[in-house]
DNA sequence: AATAAAAATGCAAACGTTTTCATTTTACTT
DNA sequence: AAGTAAAATGAAAACGTTTGCATTTTTATT
C-alpha cells in the first residue's frame, strides 16, 4: 500500500473562479452559501465562471471550517433485507432534497460492531446520526455527546426514552396480533422470534403477546416460543419441522420475513393457511400484500419514519437543541388479510 | 435557516493528544498514518493520551491535506428493492472491512438524478465511484475525469467496455432462460420487460431472449412482449389480466422480482405453475429459491459483485491506474427449479 | 447635494490535519 | 570508541474553504 497524494490536477478552486469572475474568494463562497447577499450582477458572473470552469465546491474544505459536513449516518442491522429498506430509501431520499448526504452501514446485530461504525462515521464527522432501536451500548453515546452530534432512535418507540425517538409502539403491534387471534378463537398459538438479547423491538413484540395472551388466560408452553432468525430459508425449514408434529392453530410471527417462510413451508406440505393454520406477522414488508394468501400483518409505515428521521437530525442540527417532539409515535395499523381465520 | 458554527466544543484534537503524549503532532499523526514508523514506547504514550481523552481522528482534515477521503460512493436506480439490497450490503461491509465508508444514494432510473448526485458525492470527494449499468448522461463521466476520480460500472458486462466494468452478461442471461423454455417445447412465450429506455441491462436481456427465439424460428407477436415495472403489485395485476385472455404457455420475466408478481397472480388465479404455465425469471434474489413453486431463474451473484466492485475501486484509488482487469465477467448459473415444465 | 445608514465586497486568519525538510537520536561498523 | 548510516522526531507550510472585521459602494434621508 503506497502512500499517493492526489494532485487535484486540472480541477479549479474558488480562488479560479474568483479570479474569473473578477471578484474576491470570499464573495464566491457567499455566492454558494448565502446567494442572496450578493448583487445580481455578481452573482451572474460568478455563476458564469463557475460553469464556464466547472468548479465543483469542496464542501470538505468548508466542513473544516465551521464544523458541518451536509452528511448524516444510518445504522441498520442489515441492509440486505425487506425489514429496512423502505426506511433507508425514504431516508436518503429526504435528506437529498434537502442537499445532504447519507453514509450507512450495516452491523448485522452486533453491538460492538455498531459502536466500531460510529466511531468511524464520527471520524467523517457527520452532522447526525440515526440508530435503531434502544440497544446499544454506551460508549457511542459519550462519543456522541462530547462532540454534540445529534442522534435518534428509530424504529421503536418509548414515551419515555432517554434520546428523541421515532417510531412505533412495538410492545402494541404485540398485543394486536395476539389480540386478532384470540378475537378469532385461537387458543394454541406459537411465537416464533429472533433472538431478542440485543434486539428491543423484538423483545417487544414478544412481550406484547404474552402478556395479552396471559391476561385472556392463553397458556404457551415454553416449546411454543420458537427461535429463528430474520431469514426466509431459515423459517421456512423451521417452520416445515414444527408443522409436521402436532402443530398449533396459529403462528405468531415476529415479523412478516418469517411469516413468509412459514406460509412457503405450509404451501410446500399442502397445508392449507389460512383454514388448518392461520399465520401472522408484523411489518407488511413489500409482497406480503400480494402473497397468496395476503398476510395478515401491523402496518410499520417504515418511509413515514425515514422522513421523519431524516427531518428530525436536520431540525437538531440547525437549532444545535433538542427536537420540538422528543419521542415521535408514528401510528400502527392493523391490516387483516387472508392468512388468518376464525376457527 | 440560521448559520449555526460548531465549536468542536469539549473534542480533543491532535495537538492535545500531542501534549498529553509529550510528542509533536506530527508524530501522532504519523501513529496514525504510518504505526510502524513511531517507535514501540512512543506509540504506546500515544495510544494510551488519546484514548484517555477520548480522540477521535478528523479525517476530513487530512482529506483536504491529501485529497483522500476514504469515502466510496455507490448510486443505485432504486435502494428499496431486492435488486440491488445484496449488492449494496456487500459493497459497504467490504468497504467497511477495509476502513472506508460508503456514500449511497437512489435516482430512481433518472439518469438526470443521477448526474445531479454524482455531482454532490464529488462534493464531497469521494475516492471512487460506483454505476449501475452503461446508462449514463456524459456529464458526470467529464466531472469525475478532470478530477481524476475512479469510476466502474457495476452490474452489466461488456468485454468492450469504455469504463471498468465488473458484472454479467445479460445478454446472455437472457439467451439461457429463452433457450430453456425452447428445450421444454414452448412455442407461445411472453416477455415481461420494464421499460427499457434507459436500461441496458434489461434491453441487453431482451435482446438475448428474442434473438433466441428468433433463431429457433419462434416468433413472439408484439402483444406479447409486456412492459411491467420491478414492483411485485404492478407485476401482480399485469399478469392477473393477460393470464385471463388466451395467455401463452410461458413467461419471460425480466428479473424475480416480476416473477413473483406473475406467480402471486397464477396462485391467486387458481392456475397451477408449472402445469398449467411456466415462469422464469433472473436474479435468483432471496426468496426465489423459497417460494412455492421454487422459481426457475439465473443466479446473479450480487455479493461476488460487491465485493469485486470495492476491491476494484480501492486498488484504482490506490494506484491511480486503471484496475489490471478492465473487465470483469462474473459468471452466471441456471438455477432449474420448480417453476418451469416441459409442455 | 450632503450625510447617514445599509448593503456588498475584500482581507486575512482560522479550521485540524499531513508531509517535506531539517534535526536529533539510535544502531551499526571497524 | 569514533564515525557513519539509518531511524525517529520536530517545525512549519500547506490543503480549500468560511467568516469576522474593515472597507468600499449603494441607497435612503434631509
Amino acid at each position: 500500500m503506497e502512500k499517493r497524494t492526489r494532485s487535484r490536477k486540472g480541477a479549479p478552486g474558488i480562488i479560479e473562479v474568483a479570479k474569473l469572475a473578477g471578484v474576491s474568494p470570499a464573495t464566491v463562497s457567499r455566492f454558494y452559501n448565502a446567494p442572496d447577499i450578493v448583487k445580481g450582477p455578481t452573482r451572474n458572473r460568478i455563476e458564469k465562471a463557475a460553469a464556464d470552469l466547472g468548479y465543483i465546491r469542496d464542501r470538505m474544505a468548508g466542513t473544516l471550517h465551521n464544523g458541518f459536513s451536509g452528511t448524516f449516518g444510518l445504522i441498520v442491522p442489515t441492509i440486505d433485507n425487506a425489514i429496512f429498506a423502505e426506511l433507508i430509501e425514504a431516508f436518503s431520499a429526504r435528506l437529498q432534497e434537502r442537499d445532504r448526504t447519507m453514509l450507512i452501514a450495516a452491523h448485522g446485530y452486533d453491538l460492538a460492531m455498531e459502536t466500531a461504525i460510529v466511531r468511524s462515521l464520527l471520524e467523517r464527522r457527520i452532522d447526525g446520526i440515526a440508530l435503531i432501536g434502544f440497544d446499544h451500548e454506551a460508549v457511542p453515546f459519550n462519543m456522541l455527546a462530547q462532540r454534540d452530534v445529534p442522534v435518534i432512535s428509530v424504529w421503536n418507540y418509548h414515551k419515555d426514552s432517554k434520546i428523541p425517538c421515532i417510531g412505533m409502539d412495538n410492545y402494541k403491534a404485540g398485543q394486536w396480533v395476539a389480540q386478532h387471534l384470540i378475537e378469532l378463537g385461537h387458543t394454541d398459538i406459537a411465537c416464533v422470534f429472533p433472538d431478542t438479547k440485543s434486539n428491543d423491538r423484538a423483545r417487544d413484540r414478544l412481550s406484547g403477546a404474552l402478556d395479552t395472551l396471559k391476561s385472556k388466560k392463553i397458556k404457551i408452553a415454553p416449546n411454543r416460543i420458537l427461535t429463528c432468525a430474520y431469514d426466509i430459508g431459515a423459517a421456512k425449514t423451521l417452520a416445515k419441522s414444527v408443522l409436521q408434529d402436532n402443530p398449533p392453530s396459529a403462528f405468531i410471527c415476529c415479523n412478516d420475513v418469517i411469516a413468509h417462510g412459514f406460509i412457503y413451508a405450509c404451501q410446500s406440505l399442502g397445508i392449507n393457511v389460512p383454514h388448518d393454520i392461520s399465520i401472522i406477522g408484523i411489518g407488511d414488508f413489500g409482497g406480503s400484500e400480494h402473497l397468496e394468501p395476503a398476510l395478515t400483518t401491523v402496518r410499520l409505515p417504515a418511509k413515514r419514519i425515514g422522513v421523519q428521521a431524516a427531518d428530525t437530525l436536520l431540525e437538531m442540527s440547525d437549532t444545535g437543541l433538542p427536537p420540538k417532539q422528543f419521542a415521535q409515535a408514528i401510528d400502527l395499523e392493523f391490516m387483516e388479510r387472508a392468512s388468518t381465520r376464525k376457527i
